[in-house]
DNA sequence: GTGAAAGCGCTAACAC
DNA sequence: GTGTTAGCGCTTTCAC
């Protein structure tokens, strides 16, 4: 018929059938564990050495074609190559191999398009769930999935409207921990690189600065924000130049994430300055590396591996029973103190209250 | 019949065959871009129409059924949190998306067990091919897919006889780069901290780092190799310090990869020496963030993500037609001088030669 | 407990 | 150029 090269090795469940003088189906009940009971256990055995024999693997996408389901999961990230995700993914990947679920993952950018695009040839594979480490706080993509009845879980980032189940850390409470150890440390003019304020992670944690600052009786006035232009090391330089323009009074920097923290520290070196000295920087993530980068960052940790496996968790379960409630999960992030962190110049803006905070430090 | 819930916008070509009042196969001609040709274009448009209508995507496991071809690759890393593999996985998938590949990815360690049984899972999803980053100099991995006659190409990592196709760097040149850049600030003194043997990427960087020595009359005695037993910062440090204790007289470290030369920092900071007023410092890879840790560290930079990109299209050509020769391509490396290397201290081992090869750097 | 038979959605060989 | 038909390998209903 077809010019197709049958792969050598590529035994089907006849052939077993023969082997085992059985008819398929008999092979099909025994070697599936749901219908294993149906059948002898001497036949099972039989099925089971025929199988061994000819080294069987049942074919994935007959199987598919037949019952409507895959076993195979889709994942987006928006950036397969920025450090952040591989944690994810590892956690993912770990999770889903053990429950016997295959993973495509596609790296989707920060546009909508290709996003859909990719997602509308991941449906093509009929996945039988995805997991979006791409959404924005309102995201078109699940939008779809809803739609078309597709088990969806977020990770990392979050909706505004929680639609769908979602494994995220808890932005805000980030952000406390952050603010609470410069505020410890002497500091009162602290400000903030934001992230995109589209995506639950630039808002939560923006919102989740002001919050902070507020909590110790801090002005906006002097709590000032420059949101940046996407996650990255020059979107971060970039912020925090307009930053230290505008604000020369500030003795510390909040960022949304360590590559913005990253590019803070260009900015500083280009200036001639020094950090802790000349000011403080707290990051967020806790990326691979950054207790080696100089000076080592302080930052906020998240637990992406953990928040991987807890995503493939909900999604295992979502696509083996559509009727659950949807859960949305926050994980509590730490403070790792490091190096970049140090109690402000005393002489930047002597008062009482800054002596005696400073003072503190040990 | 069965319990499946049929998800929503699922359809099939026979409804879009329906719509556009021909019949399924015309259908699936019109839209397969070899066999439109055969079609009218009235006909077409009008299928066209009735399949964007209708949100139409062809069953993917039903074409592979049929065909034999899933447009599944699959690819199969050591270490998925592993920086390194970021931008490799980051070029595989780009190239593979483009040609219309979707992407499983198996994060499957370094032991032989579970790769293989990784490789039964893609097989079992009928993969039309697979990269692996996760080949030792004689693969099983490799044995297998030669068998079933699935086509493989390996990236980073080669086999030591080419059986199949891979896109690796130039190990040895890479080494060389890396020796000369320190003779040339004088070093006579250096020690190699080197990956496992049984990887091509720790065998032929350990084999080029004795040639290069030997190219510039340095003898063996001068030239010690300790190696680690893993690609970690741990085995790193603890190579260095084997290296430290048993060569006192070193002024220079060479290691396999970035990972290792991380771990030698920390075994500096541990005894109080600095880098490189002590000790230079050469990784290999030019991971993300090298030029960022303390000191930022001189290493021989490998493109990745282009690698990733080779690896792909090799990949795909082979998919395409079974006859190709397998291609070795070796990708040249680069050295990124930054600041973890520099003459050796000048009283360390006075001597003409050692003053005249120092008083050349700038 | 096992066999027989149907059919998932698609493509390609064969008619006309 | 288009319709008809068969069948990829599996699972599951139906018979016995």
């Amino acid at each position: 018929m077809s010019e197709r090269r049958p792969k050598a090795g590529a035994v089907t469940i006849k052939e077993v059938a023969a082997l085992a003088r059985v008819h398929s189906s008999t092979v099909s009940r025994a070697l599936n564990p749901q219908t294993r009971s149906k059948i002898t256990d001497e036949v099972a055995q039989r099925v089971i050495a025929a199988a061994n024999a000819l080294n069987y693997q049942p074919d994935r996408s007959a199987a598919s074609l037949r019952t409507g389901r895959s076993r195979l999961v889709g994942v987006l990230v928006p950036d397969i190559a920025n450090l952040v995700f591989a944690p994810i993914l590892s956690g993912v990947t770990e999770r889903l191999s053990a429950e016997g679920y295959a993973t495509l993952v596609a790296d989707a950018g920060n546009e909508l398009d290709p996003q859909i695009e990719l997602v509308e040839g991941l449906i093509a594979h009929r996945v039988d769930g995805l997991i979006l480490a791409t959404a924005s706080r309102d995201d078109a993509v699940v939008a779809r999935c809803l739609e078309r009845d597709l088990p969806v879980v977020l990770v990392n980032r979050a909706e505004a409207q929680s639609r769908v189940s979602s494994v995220v850390s808890d932005d805000g409470r980030g952000m406390q921990l952050a603010v609470d150890h410069l505020v410890e440390l002497g500091h009162r003019h602290i400000g903030h690189i934001g992230g995109l304020e589209g995506l639950s992670t630039g808002f939560l944690r923006r919102r989740g600065f002001e919050a902070a600052m507020a909590s110790h009786k801090i002005r906006a006035s002097e709590a000032p924000v420059e949101t940046a232009s996407a996650y990255t090391r020059e979107a971060g330089a970039e912020a925090a130049r307009r930053l230290f323009d505008r604000h020369p009074a500030l003795t510390a920097i909040v960022a949304a994430n360590d590559l913005l923290a990253l590019g803070a520290y260009d900015v500083l070196q280009e200036r001639g300055l020094t950090c802790p000295a000349d000011m403080s920087i707290v990051g967020h993530n806790d990326m691979p590396l950054m207790d080696l980068v100089s000076p080592a960052l302080t930052t906020v940790r998240i637990g992406h591996r953990d928040m991987g496996r807890e995503a493939a968790d909900l999604l295992v379960q979502r696509m083996l029973r559509g009727d659950l409630p949807t859960r949305n999960v926050m994980l509590a992030p730490t403070l790792v103190r490091r190096a970049s962190t140090a109690a402000p110049k005393a002489a930047a803006r002597p008062s009482p209250r800054r002596a005696k905070l400073a003072s503190r430090r040990s």
